[in-house]
DNA sequence: AAATACCCTTAATATAGTTTAAGGGTGTTA
DNA sequence: TAACACCCTTAAACTATATTAAGGGTATTT
């Protein structure tokens, strides 16, 4: 495999392609779908821009046009709203190894509503809506392994809605505890709260009932 | 086009297509999406079974594998969840021109924790999973349309979040109303309010204060 | 070292939502 | 026509969660 996609470098013209190291965290990603082989490695690394991120930097902000779909190589993010009152709500986080997609402004060109904030250095892999467009078109693997991607998303989605809607603020903590444990240590309490819906006054009292029944 | 699919017809074997009239509302609902062509139309026709479903009648049960990815003809359906003290909780109510589909049952063989039911006398149009994947294997339209479907009702389902951790049960029901005018005309407050992830005595309440205010 | 920003906790009071109980309306079945 | 199932409403008492206010801990900036 390595020795074809020398061979089809030679003949096409000179792309120096400077692979990151980072790079490898993606596809190890798509290994958990339908794997790459290494012309479709080539066609996407030649496509990803690398990007270190400081905690606090947006990638994406309220009213604009989200124009990359983003791979976490290391760190976390949030993804939140703000609402009239100006409080914010954690829709998501997003650690390593992980895919963040604004889709509706993504595909619709529409402004976003949300904030996409780093709550950690770090590093990130991006891919511009017309290369992500070229890989689909070209390479029918991608559309497929893209569409997974949204699918073990929406499945997720799914079991947050029955959350919200079926259980109290104790279990769902809970839950989130037994679903994140490593974002559970990485996190402040105030951003869990917000993920949960819920006021940091009342997480703090629930870790106390918590830790009263043991 | 025409013409070129009905040559086809001539030298494959002689497959009598007795195409329902509903079909006709799946390739308007592609429409919306990558139209298809005749032999495309043709391919999914002959892959699509019609059948007729009475109200309270279950297209699936907490426990069954989903084996079908279903499109709404006519009628309406509820997802739903059962938790253990035995309350239902509305996930989502699917209606005419739409899909439903239960994912992580269907593409991770695992037992549904859903119930699909009929809220109307309904029609439906069914498509199993090996004839999804036949398709999605060998028209790469239908890889491309499916996976858009699924974006959508992710946007839908993060529209959902958002609302179930920022909003009152107030500004939750207005919106719901907004949302699915002809929903909440045609469904019993009960089920509403198991959607909203409220009882059925405060949504009472809610319309009792939403019209004192005019 | 002092000042500041951020986070966690506690407690009192207020509001949002549930539970229980009772009664009435409507449509369907015996 | 009676009986029943289903749905909606109201109200009182109760529980879950928010709000406000205050104080303390720790890391970062000045």
């Amino acid at each position: 495999m390595y020795c074809q996609s020398s061979l089809v470098r030679i003949f096409e013209p000179a792309t120096i392609l400077v692979l990151p190291v980072t790079i490898n965290k993606i596809f190890a990603n798509f290994d958990n779908y339908l794997p790459l082989n290494e012309q479709e490695r080539e066609a996407l690394a030649s496509r990803v821009i690398e990007r270190t991120i400081r905690r606090r930097q947006f990638i994406l902000q309220e009213g604009d046009i989200c124009k990359h779909y983003t791979f976490v190589a290391e760190g976390c993010f949030k993804i939140y709203h703000v609402d009239k009152k100006g409080v914010e709500h954690n829709l998501q986080f997003v650690a390593e190894n992980d895919w963040i997609m604004e889709l509706d402004s993504f595909y619709a060109d529409k402004p976003s509503r949300v904030y996409i904030e780093a709550i950690e250095p770090s590093v990130i892999l991006q891919i511009k809506k017309e290369d992500l467009f070229y890989l689909f078109t070209n390479i029918p693997k991608f559309d497929r392994n893209f569409r997974v991607i949204v699918e073990n998303r929406y499945v997720e989605l799914e079991n947050r809605i029955l959350q919200a809607i079926s259980s109290t603020a104790e279990e769902r903590y809970l839950s989130f505890l037994d679903h994140y444990p490593q974002l559970s240590q990485r996190l402040p309490g105030t951003q869990i709260a917000s993920y949960l819906g819920i006021t940091p006054e009342f997480l703090s009292k629930i870790r106390k009932d918590i830790s009263k029944k043991h």
